[in-house]
This record gives structure tokens, C-alpha cells and sequence, in this order.
RNA sequence: CGGGUUGUAGCGCAGGGGCUAGCGCGCUUGGUUCGGGACCAAGAGGUCGUGGGUUCAAUUCCCACCAGCCCGACCA
């Protein structure tokens, strides 16, 4: 394998590229804008996953399975909704050697054949709340596409829950806000900031949308998961009535939240390195990986001190993969495995036999340990915790480090300013700072730099006292402005 | 959908109006190595993107088409 990984510093989207490929988490298929994930990278959305899903069952979620064939009629029912998503739509026309009486899509995301169907399922405030999450596919034909993080067809997760009141449905918005939170900063060390979506960056047919933005190490904002306060929108849309408790009628409240695959492109873009990949232990494929060394006399012996070791780690649970493979050298093996991610490698060869010890080495600063055969279960364990918290908080140090607090527009467009190549220095990132709430002012900066208001943080609302960093007049919102992806 | 760019071995590329179409990596086999991407030897592997044209002769020149990638507007 001699081909390199791009230096972040000289070509950070082929660095992101580089890393994918020779990670091998994805590659690309035959089908224009859509990719193939591969086991590596599959592995790691199938640990995501389950321990979201855990999260969700805890919180009182249920999943089910809604068909990925939509009629068109149904996504003409909601006017926002429709006018979002036509651009992008995978349309089915023909089935079965016929044209069909009506074209069908293929779901970009499936509020509305949910809602047709929770019209039968709900007459009684005692059929809510109804809380159902659904693993799937969907499509959105994006004219432009790059891996992981847009792609035309993804995987996510979509929650969609009918609830008696307004107050009930805002609650379960920001709980599942509050969930994708904790998930994303806990297990996958991403630090987030939750708020508020402006008017003109919300979802299609939403009242009110929230997302966590993360920070990326080229500075840029990547919108790791959203959650939205549908209102009666789809309610009405699809006349979906309930009994109230005092016996009136009214249209039932609702939300809709998801996380996609282009999780895995925030990790991949938060935590790795010139080297390779960067992998929080929660989500590694294997935790540790051990690397035997030896000459051909000592190979017998050198093996069997290796494999030990594995053994000593796997019964304790831990996930360890030896790598006695003896038609690769050392070097390889350490380059090959640092490429891959693994947390933490293990090196045993003919010294630390002799010895009694291992040496261990941490992927995410490259320090070496030296430790003895019965302490390693335990180093093992006290490294990767240490490992996950390095991560988390590296990249929250990256991200304070590239925020700035911004009060005028001159300052404004200076932060956002880009070289001619169009990069960002590092000088950029997040700008905090007031904005009035106007919609002009936020395309006006869009037009200027490309910068959006990200959100406005759920948390940093408070003395909201002086002017719009953008037009000068009084400000109604504290907002986090960056370009994002 | 606009702009750019590229299609030659699995990958990255070179080449060239006719002759056995090459190079590096990877792959296979055997041997020597092995504490940061080792080495030797012998092999396997090609409708030169597709269609048409020019020509005695096209993978090479011309035209069209198709596809991929990169950059913009749209978006998780």
C-alpha cells in the first residue's frame, strides 16, 4: 500500500477523502452520488446505532418499518414540505413492465406517509403519546455529493412522535435534542453546541427546528443531528384529529428528529490525523490490536508470548485482534493499523518477552508505555477511558480556541475572509455574536462570506443587550455564525 | 444545472499513425528478512471509455456521445 494520505495542511478535502479509502470505511459504487460502505466503516455505524437506539428505547421510543415508496400525492398534502424536497427527489415511474397510475418516491424522509398512517392509529388522547423511531434508507438527489456526508442515498434514523399538547410535543423535541447531545459528545467525543435554527435554515414543514452543530478541523460547521417541532403542520395536512380529555377535538402535535451516517464523516473530520483515522474505543472495530516482532528463530516463542496476550485481553471482553500475519513487516503493520484507527496498539517482540512486558502505544498522541504482562488488562482499560476523554476534549479546545466573539460587521467579514484558494485560516471558526433576528441580515452575510448563522445556542441566550453584529440594530437573539458544510 | 478536468492492467500513471503498448505499486509462487511502510527471483494480469469519421493502416488524428472526479448554486 504505498499510497499516501494528503497532508490536512496542504488538501483538506483529499485528506477526508484519503482517509475513507485507505481507511477502507467506504468506497465509491457504480451509481453516480451514492457509495458503498464498506465492513470498517459499516462497523462503526452498526456501533453508533446500537447505542442510540439504546438511548431511544430508554427515553420510551419504540422502532418500527414505514415502506420507502411514497406516493406523490402524499408529499404535496404539506406546501413547506413539498417545495423543499421536489429539487431532490428519486421519482418512480414505472413497476412491474407498466407506467404507474401515480409516480411513487423514494423517500428523502418519510413524515408523510408516517402521518397518513397515524391518522388510523390515533382517535383518543389515549392513543398518545405515540413515540416510533425508524431505521432506513432514504434518498435525496443532491446535485452535488461527497462521501459520507452527502450522499444521494444514506442511512439514518428518522424518530417521528404524535403527542396531545403543544407543551408535550416542545418537550419531546428538545429531549431527543438533549439525547443526540449527550450521545454525540459522550460516545462519540464530538463537542456540540445545541440551539435554535433560523427562520431561513429550518426544515421543511417544521415550526421550529434545533440541531447540534459541531466544529470540524477545518474550522467549518457540520450540523450533526436535528430535531423538530412540527407543530399541527402535518397534523392538519393529513387530518389527523384526536378526542381530547374534555372531549373536544383537536389535531394531534408533533415532532420529527434524525442523525445520518454523515455522523461518521464528523468523526472522521474532528479526531484523525495526517496518519489515518482517529477513532474514539466506543466505536473502534477492535480496541486494541497486537503486534508480535520477531526474527525467524524467535518466531515460535514470540508468537505464543502474542498470543497470550490476545487471550488475557479477549477474556476480559476487550475487543483485540492479533495481527501475526508474517508476510508484513512491523513498520507495516503499525502504519496499516494506525490508518485503520485502532486505539491502542501493543507491540511484543523478543525484548519484552525476555522482560515480562508489552509495550503499548495510544493512536491519538502516539505515546508509548512500557507495561508488565499482568498489568496490561487493567492499562488497557485505564488508556482507552483516557483516550476517550482526550478526544472529547481536544476537539472542545479546537473548537473555544476557533471561536471569537464578534460585535461589528467589518470584524464580521475580516474572521470569514478566505484565501484564494478559498480556505479559511486558521484564524476563522465559530463567531459568536447578536443578531436582530432579521432574515436580510443573514443572507446579506451569506452573500458576503458564505458564513450562515449555525444556531442560537439553547444555553447563551442571556443578556441580550446591544446591537446586531450584522446591521447594528437591536438584537433579539445571542447566535454562533460560521461556514458550514 | 453551469465551469474545469480525466478516461490505457486491480490502483496511480507514461506513451505513441504500422512493430511484442510500457513503468511504479498491488497481486501469485518460492526464498531471505522482521522494534516505524524490507529484499531477491520467477509469474499472472489489457475490447487503450463508447460510437462514428479520416487513412492502405487508428489505442494514437478528428467529431459526437457516455462516464468519473474536482469547483460553484441547492441540501443532513
Amino acid at each position: 500500500m504505498a499510497e499516501k494520505i494528503t497532508p490536512r495542511s496542504v488538501d483538506y478535502s483529499q485528506w477526508y477523502i484519503d482517509i475513507i479509502l485507505n481507511a477502507k470505511l467506504a468506497d465509491y459504487s457504480p451509481v453516480k452520488g451514492s457509495m458503498v460502505i464498506r465492513p470498517r466503516g459499516y462497523s462503526i455505524w452498526e456501533r453508533l446505532r446500537d447505542e442510540l437506539d439504546r438511548r431511544f428505547k430508554a427515553t420510551g421510543h419504540q422502532n418500527a418499518y414505514f415502506p420507502m415508496f411514497i406516493p406523490m400525492s402524499f408529499l404535496k398534502k404539506e406546501a413547506e414540505h413539498v417545495e423543499g424536497f421536489s429539487p431532490e427527489l428519486a421519482v418512480v415511474t414505472h413497476a412491474g413492465g407498466e407506467e404507474l397510475e401515480e409516480p411513487l418516491v423514494v423517500r428523502p424522509t418519510s413524515e408523510t406517509i408516517i402521518w397518513h398512517m397515524y391518522k388510523s392509529w390515533i382517535q383518543s388522547y389515549r392513543d398518545l403519546p405515540l413515540l416510533y423511531n425508524q431505521w432506513a434508507n432514504v434518498v435525496r438527489w443532491e446535485k452535488r455529493t461527497r462521501l459520507f456526508l452527502r450522499t444521494a442515498e444514506f442511512l439514518w434514523q428518522e424518530g417521528h412522535t404524535a403527542h396531545e399538547t403543544k407543551e408535550d410535543a416542545i418537550e419531546e423535541t428538545l429531549r431527543m435534542l438533549n439525547v443526540y447531545k449527550d450521545f454525540v459528545e459522550e460516545y462519540l467525543c464530538l463537542p456540540v453546541i445545541a440551539g435554535k435554527k433560523s427562520e431561513s435554515e429550518k426544515f421543511a414543514g417544521a415550526v421550529d427546528t434545533y440541531s447540534i452543530e459541531a466544529m470540524m478541523q477545518d474550522f467549518k460547521a457540520l450540523q450533526a443531528g436535528t430535531s423538530h417541532f412540527l407543530g399541527q403542520n402535518f397534523a392538519k395536512a393529513f387530518d389527523v384529529q384526536f378526542q381530547t380529555r374534555s372531549g373536544t377535538l383537536d389535531y394531534v402535535w408533533a415532532t420529527s428528529w434524525g442523525v445520518s451516517t454523515r455522523l461518521i464523516g464528523a468523526i472522521i473530520m474532528t479526531h484523525s490525523d495526517d496518519k489515518g483515522l482517529v477513532l474514539p474505543p466506543t466505536l473502534a472495530q477492535e480496541e486494541l490490536v497486537v503486534i508480535p516482532i520477531f526474527k525467524t528463530d524467535s518466531k515460535t516463542d514470540v508468537l505464543r508470548y502474542a498470543q497470550d496476550v490476545t487471550s488475557m485481553l479477549r477474556d476480559r471482553g476487550r475487543r483485540v485482534v492479533l495481527d501475526d500475519d508474517d508476510t508484513a513487516s512491523p513498520g507495516w503493520k503499525f502504519a496499516e493499523w494506525e490508518m485503520r484507527g485502532v486505539p491502542i496498539r501493543i507491540e511484543a517482540g523478543p525484548k519484552d518477552m525476555a522482560q515480562g512486558t508489552v509495550v503499548m502505544v495510544r493512536r491519538d498522541t502516539g505515546e508509548k508505555v512500557t507495561v508488565k504482562k499482568d498489568e496490561i488488562v487493567q492499562r488497557a482499560d485505564e488508556l482507552l477511558k483516557a483516550i476517550q476523554k482526550n478526544l472529547f476534549e481536544r476537539a472542545k479546545q479546537f473548537r473555544d480556541k476557533h471561536t471569537k466573539d464578534i460585535a461589528d460587521y467589518e470584524s464580521m467579514k475580516q474572521y470569514f475572509s478566505t484565501d484564494s484558494a478559498g480556505v479559511s485560516d486558521s484564524n476563522s471558526g465559530f463567531a459568536r455574536g447578536l443578531w436582530c433576528g432579521s432574515k436580510e441580515c443573514e443572507a446579506k452575510l451569506k452573500a458576503d462570506t458564505k458564513a450562515t448563522i449555525r444556531c442560537l445556542p439553547l444555553d447563551d441566550q442571556d443578556d441580550i443587550n446591544g446591537v446586531c453584529a450584522l446591521c447594528g440594530a437591536p438584537a433579539k437573539h445571542r447566535a454562533i455564525f460560521a461556514r458550514a458544510y
